[in-house]
Parts: structure tokens; sequence; C-alpha cells
DNA sequence: GAAGATATTGTACAACTGTTCAATAAAAAT
DNA sequence: ATTTTTATTGAACAGTTGTACAATATCTTC
């Protein structure tokens, strides 16, 4: 790996964290980026799109660690509600972590991509539990189940963000296992 | 009302439509739409902020279509399990007769702004339906699960979306009332 | 350490953005 | 029909975008 590459993207990250805390990512400019990371432009369009590939490029790594928070306590055996509850909380945990990442991904300017890496991450996860449930069975559930259970999750998820993450994550999980395990409406 | 702002706006409505035919809403430019809508550049920022101010005018409209989809027939007396279904394919057919802008609605690139105004419209809805079949009972339903309830039919259009619209509003509606009376997972 | 590979820089370009202002045109009010 | 009000225009501004190119600097490899 040539040095000069991982110290130009060092210093475009960095540059992101700083100007975040004074604008919404809306507002960077590469231009301002790239005073701020003492770098030149055409180096930047070199590795990024734009701006918000560099905000993807973090997302991601949150993405990543959401990922490894739900499987690092994989139960193989016996997947009974407890175990439900364990991993399900973890997604708020999660948010809660990197809140200020959340604040900008739900946010109304920003574009659905975001969304879109989390809803899949859950996904994934919602698929897993639900082959897994109902293993045995030969029908396994249809997509529009598996995206309709996800995307249920990241209502609460909405609403956290909208009330401003004052509710605590033990008390949403205690919401959503309800809301998974009765009858709706 | 003024009939040159009236034809303003009509001019740049018009010339949205026309460019949008030809390329993406993120590619559209002020300086082109109004190159087609024949006005000043400084005309159009006397009516709206950016391109995405046009598209939310629009986007107004059809949602409000969706409103009245929804509440047109309206049954105030025994709102049994038939009606909810008659109610929640409206739905399914007003995301199918919009097809065209929902694509642009869940695109990518697109901002998040567009899924809460759409969210919203249903989530208004949603707590309809939930207040009246739980009229008597003094607990209403907590916020968390509307946004929950609201979020995962929104999930059914978003692997909608995904799949291209393939699947019949019909069938949809089969899905989405076997998700809401069953128990999940 | 020298040679080769390649990342970065500076400069330039045409096009777009958002805003300002005086001048003009067109509508509304009388 | 004239006056008054106000929307639109044209021009200009500094700043941004995305791209291109040759020149330079820096890293890797041998």
């Amino acid at each position: 790996m040539d040095l000069r590459i991982a110290k130009t993207h060092e210093s475009i990250q960095q540059a992101l964290l700083v100007l975040l805390k004074e604008k919404p990512l809306e507002e960077i400019t590469v231009s301002e980026l790239c005073r701020i990371a003492k770098i030149n432009r055409g180096t930047f369009y070199l590795h990024y799109k734009n701006i918000h590939g560099v905000f993807e490029k973090y997302f991601e790594e949150i993405v990543e660690d959401l990922k490894c928070s739900i499987h690092a306590p994989y139960h193989e055996i016996d997947q009974g509600v407890e175990d439900l509850e364990a991993d399900m909380i973890q997604i708020f945990h999660h948010v809660k972590k990197y809140e200020p990442f959340y604040c900008i991904v739900f946010d109304e300017q920003i574009p659905m991509k975001y969304y879109y890496m989390l809803f899949h991450s859950i996904r994934t996860f919602v698929a897993e539990i639900a082959s897994f449930l109902q293993k045995g069975e030969p029908l396994n559930l249809p997509d529009f189940q598996i995206s309709y259970q996800t995307n249920a999750i990241m209502g609460i998820l909405l609403e956290w963000h909208q009330e401003g993450y004052v509710t605590s994550p033990a008390e949403l999980n205690w919401y959503l296992i309800r809301f998974i395990t009765e009858r709706h409406l």
C-alpha cells in the first residue's frame, strides 16, 4: 500500500470530522474540505466522487460494527425469545453509540443511500432469524415479509430519531419484543 | 393572485417534467431548467430554493391524492378486516398510479424528505385505524408502535420498488393483511 | 541508493450556484 | 386610462464543481 494514498485518505476523513462539528453534511463543500485537509482539490477527486463518498466510507465502517455487534454473541442452539431480545437490543445500543452519525443519516436532506445501507444490514439479520425459527418448514418467508419486518424495526429508529433519542435502548427493546410477539392492530 | 406568478410556476413545473424524461432528478440543474422554462434564473430563486423545491411541490400534490384515496370510501361503522383491506390496497394502487415519481422518491441519491412525507401521510392513516380499533381501551398505542406499523408497510413499498413494481397491488395487499393479522416471526 | 512507478500538485477551463441591484415590464387598483 | 404596486429581467459577483494536463514530488522495488 502506498503511504501517500493512506495519508491523503486520513487527511480527508479527519477534515470531514472537523467540518461536521461546525456545519451539517449537506453544507460542506469539496473545496472547503480540501482546504482543511491541506490537499489539492484534484487529489480529492482522484479518490472520492463527492463529499458523500467520504461519509459513505465512514458509514460503511459503522454498519460493519453493527454486523459484528449482532453476530458476536450468536447462539447456535435454542434461539428463544430471550436470545432474540439479546440480539435485538444490540441494534439500539449501536445507534446510541453512533448517535451523531445517525442524526445525519436520518436527516431530511440526506440521501436515502445510508438508510438503505442500514436497512440491508438489519435485513440480513432478520432473514437469518426467520430462517432459523422456521427451519423444518419447507416454505421460507417471502422477501416482502422480511422487508416488512426489517422496516418495522427501522420505524422504531425513525421515531427514536424524531423524539431526539430520549428513550433508553432497554425500553425500546421492550417495545420491540412486544410488537413482534403480539398480534398487530 | 398575480398572473405573472402563476405563469412562472407553470413554466417551472412543466420544465421539470420535460427534463425528468431525459435525466434523473439529481442531474437537473437550475440553469438548465430555467433555459427550458424560458425564465430568468433570478426569478427561479424568487420562488424556489433549489430543484428539490420544485419536485417537493409536485410530491405534495401526490401525497394529497393519497390522503384522498384512503379516506374517500371511509366507513364510519364496523371497520372490520374487510374494510381494512379495502383501505390498505389504496396505498398500493396509489404508488402504482404514480410509479415514475416513486421510482424517484425511493432512489438512493434522493433526500429522505420525500420518504418522510409519505411516511407521515400513511402514519396518520395507521394512527386513525389503531385508535378506531382500540376505542374503549383507555391506553392508546404509543408513538413507537404507530411508527413501527407504518414503516412496516413502507417496507413492502421498498421491496416493491427494488423488484421493479412487478407484483400486483392485489397480491401485495394479500401479503400485507397476512403480515398484520398473523403473529410475527 | 538509483530507477521506475505513481500519487500529488498547480493551473486552467467551462459551467453552475446563490445573491444583489437597478431597470424594466406587467399586473392590480383606483 | 392612469397610477401604483410588484414580478421579472439582465448584469455582475465571488465561490463551487468536475475535469484535464504537464510538472513535480514521493513512494516502491530492485
